[in-house]
DNA sequence: TGAGGTACTTAGGATTCCAATG
DNA sequence: CATTGGAATCCTAAGTACCTCA
């Protein structure tokens, strides 16, 4: 893909006009197909085996004992909340006269065997058959997925309402394990615009909950499991390419640079509120220096009804121990129960803070009593217009990345390296923002793999350099690596050389890089925080395809970054 | 002031796709 | 041509932020 050098106005292109900032109405007239429902439930007539007999479901109990065997032999068969909810749930359904009186004794693995069988066959169906479902799948996105946005065209992200199933809280979630309920169009709530078509529900005979004509959000629809008194309300919005989203990412940067400016003074101020006399001064300092300097999320109230997660307001006096040096460490779980654990030197003051704030408290007791996420927010308004603590965050990711290009030199080198080295920037910030995922599960069979295969190739190089030599008459007549034809001529010998030495060091640079990315998830940041103007400016200056590092619907998210010039600065 | 509601962004894991490889 | 593994995309849970109301 060509990188647009040049600004090109384009009468569509909304990043060409000034940025108006969160206006009083997103649009004028709206036009959508509303939402579609996942197929209706096939029953199958497998049984489940209660004390090795076989039950006889009603289609909606198989429906649930179905959902179940598909979790059988995964780790949520065995999480505790998830397995005793779902229990419960399951003989609620059943009802109290049913044969089946607890779950410990259900056998499903004849659904398993099932679900298994109707997998291969799914995946051995005929290719033209395979085309076939997946045209018919194009075109009714085609015909269904698009709304019509003040005469623009623009993609809906979940246009298929989510199906019934189990509902699959992330760590200790009470809730884990609970049934979704299967929605029907009278959940449906349409957002459409007040002259325009209200679309058809799909399912004849059946109409939406209600019609809105709302043109001060976003949303095209919003539902809320009827039955799930803890589920929220989950909106359909316009996909990451469109003006909404765009516009709304491309304030969030400009915010954060903004806060560019002010950095300096609110951080002169922290420190000197952290050293105040007044215990929420104190606290306020304190609490901001931590989201400043450790990028921690601010940390909102949960529920008791939610995983007991916390952030920088909610922390608790458990989470932190205190080491020499003004060393102090972090242990807690933060947002999708991911783990930080983090030991860092504080100023001295903080330190001191910090300890005061423990003092005489036990260990379920907050970190912070005086302040919440509220005030906090409040305290940070006072600076700047419309910043928050996540602002934070964007800016401190964004900074980092754009520095730590810095660090390197591009010049002389492939486009593998210089990729390697954004990539490297790229971790800094992830490490930053903590942001994880789990290590791939055969990791270590996939490594050993790849360094079999370097030792081959290393070991050709070897004896293609030996060739040379016996070819340039200097040294004995070596026999090839098995299966490898010795080059004819020193030309061609050399040739080999160059080609190998290149293969050997990319799959150097791969296999580092694999490993140094083994729990570390990049995509977040990129996605999220780094603002992408500072990857377009980078590509543009130093002639990396811009398509190397940011994938297509990155390339769409990002449409109004991609005009960045060469020099752009964060 | 705090609880609850609303609307949006951010997040990791699951699933699907696709290209390299045998 | 089938397999495989990584990248891309999909899915939906879980955050933030701000508003309203008593």
């Amino acid at each position: 893909m060509e990188i647009p050098q040049k600004r090109k106005a384009e009468p569509n292109n909304w990043w060409e006009e000034d940025l108006a900032g969160p206006s009083s109405k997103y649009w004028t007239t709206l036009e959508h197909k509303g939402v579609t429902f996942p197929p209706p439930y096939q029953p199958h007539g497998v049984p489940v085996l209660y004390k090795n007999e076989p039950v006889v479901l009603s289609p909606q109990e198989e429906e649930v004992a179905t959902w179940w065997a598909s979790v059988v032999d995964t780790e949520w068969e065995t999480k505790e909340i998830f397995r005793k909810n779902f229990e419960k749930n399951f003989l609620d359904l059943l009802g109290k006269n049913h044969t089946i009186k607890d779950l410990d004794n259900c056998d499903f693995s004849q659904i398993k065997a099932h679900l298994e069988t109707q997998r291969e066959a799914r995946k051995n169906r005929p290719q033209e058959e395979k085309k076939a479902e997946r045209e018919l799948k194009q075109k009714n996105d085609e015909e269904m997925g698009y709304a019509i946005v003040d005469g623009v065209r623009e993609k809906v992200s979940n246009l298929m309402v989510e199906p019934p199933g189990l509902f699959r809280g992330r760590g200790q979630h009470p809730k884990a394990g609970y049934l979704k309920t299967r929605l029907k169009s009278e959940d449906i709530t349409i957002n459409i615009g007040k002259d325009n078509v209200v679309p058809k529900c799909s399912i004849p005979g059946h109409a939406w909950k209600n019609v809105v004509h709302n043109d001060m959000v976003t949303w095209l629809a919003y539902y809320k499991d009827p039955e799930l008194s803890f589920s929220n309300v989950k909106y359909v919005y316009l996909a990451a390419s469109s003006k909404f989203k765009g516009l709304s990412d491309k304030l969030k940067y400009e915010k954060s640079r903004k806060l560019k400016s002010y950095i300096d003074g609110i951080r002169t101020d922290y420190l000197n509120k952290i050293k105040s006399e007044s215990k929420i001064e104190k606290e306020l300092g304190t609490a901001l220096y931590l989201i400043d300097k450790l990028a921690l999320r601010v940390g909102n109230e949960k529920s008791e009804e939610e995983a007991d997660t916390v952030g920088c307001c909610s922390l608790r006096v458990e989470h932190i121990s205190f080491g020499s040096n003004n060393q102090v460490t972090l242990d807690f779980l933060g947002k999708d129960s991911m783990r930080y654990y983090n030991t860092v030197e504080v100023d001295p003051e903080v330190y001191e803070n910090l300890q005061l704030f423990v003092e005489g408290k036990n260990s379920s007791e907050d970190l912070f009593e005086s302040i919440n996420t509220s005030s906090l927010n409040d305290y940070l308004k006072s600076f700047m217009e419309g910043l928050s603590a996540k602002v934070f965050r964007t800016y401190n990711a964004s900074f980092t990345l754009e520095q730590q290009l810095q660090k390197y030199n591009f010049e002389d080198k492939t486009v593998e390296e210089k990729i390697q080295n954004y990539t490297d920037a790229n971790r800094e910030v992830a490490i930053l923002c903590n942001h994880q995922k789990s290590t791939p599960k055969n990791f270590e069979v996939q490594i050993e793999k790849m360094q079999d295969k370097l030792k081959s190739k290393l070991e050709y190089l070897n004896f293609l350099e030996k060739h040379l030599l016996h070819l340039q008459e200097k040294g004995e007549k070596v026999d090839p690596p098995e299966g490898q034809k010795p080059p004819a001529s020193q030309e061609a010998a050399r040739r080999a050389i160059t080609r190998t030495q290149t293969t050997v060091k990319n799959m150097e640079i791969k296999l580092k890089m694999k490993d140094e990315n083994k729990t570390v998830a990049l995509g977040t940041s990129k996605i999220n925080y780094m603002d992408p103007r500072i990857t377009v400016a980078w590509c543009k200056r130093n002639e990396v395809p811009i398509e190397k590092v940011f994938p297509k619907t990155l390339r769409a998210k990002f449409i109004w970054a991609m005009y960045a010039e060469p020099e752009w600065s964060f």
